[in-house]
DNA sequence: ATAAACTGATTTATTTTATAAACCAAATTT
DNA sequence: AAATTTGGTTTATAAAATAAATCAGTTTAT
């Protein structure tokens, strides 16, 4: 694009972009919190934490809280680094 | 979403956020202007511009500069306040 | 103890969206 | 008069989002 920095597209989803804002302020949400964080389905979430996660943005951590599962997540410092950029690209469509 | 604000979908999209960012400063863009602002394929470009016109998003005019065909985008008053909405909407995932 | 319902997810299937490739009509260039 | 360029549209393919179905285990009620 001429003007227009690339928007990386990973972060360009309306859900990805909630979870990764969400773990911006918190450093940790575990799965729950985030559907709730949210409103996404269950569905949804978890493939979009699947992604985050393989792109090394999040951190994810299975293991359990009493006898039930519990997949908590933390955002990774090349995590922030891409939101930051994100932001700065997203200046340049909106004066 | 919980505290995240819902954004219009038809602006979450890097092209059409770009068309409609070109012509908000521009208030008048044609076809071949707006390919070389955002960098996109024609093809690419006439179906988000569709889009945005099906929307009302935009208006599309069909004219010839002289024997040759030219397609003038203007930005409705519409499109103006979805795009404002749009950027409130995404503050609330931009702390 | 067993069935029913709930929790915390994952997997699969469906729909929607984005992108690229192919094409078309007319104009221009060689 | 071929070949190329211009200004697009249409069609096909790839990627993404969403919903629906499933699963393993737990809790609750009978």
């Amino acid at each position: 694009m001429g003007e227009f920095a690339k928007l990386d597209p990973l972060l360009h989803s309306e859900l990805r972009l909630a979870v990764m804002s969400t773990l911006l302020t918190m450093e940790e949400a575990d799965f729950v919190y985030l559907r709730e964080a949210t409103g996404a389905t269950a569905g949804n979430l978890s493939v979009q934490i699947d992604k985050l996660s393989e792109a090394g943005y999040i951190s994810v951590e299975k293991g359990f809280a009493g006898k039930k599962p519990r997949t908590v997540c933390r955002i990774t410092e090349t995590g922030s680094r891409a939101f930051a950029a994100y932001v700065e690209a997203l200046k340049s469509y909106l004066h």
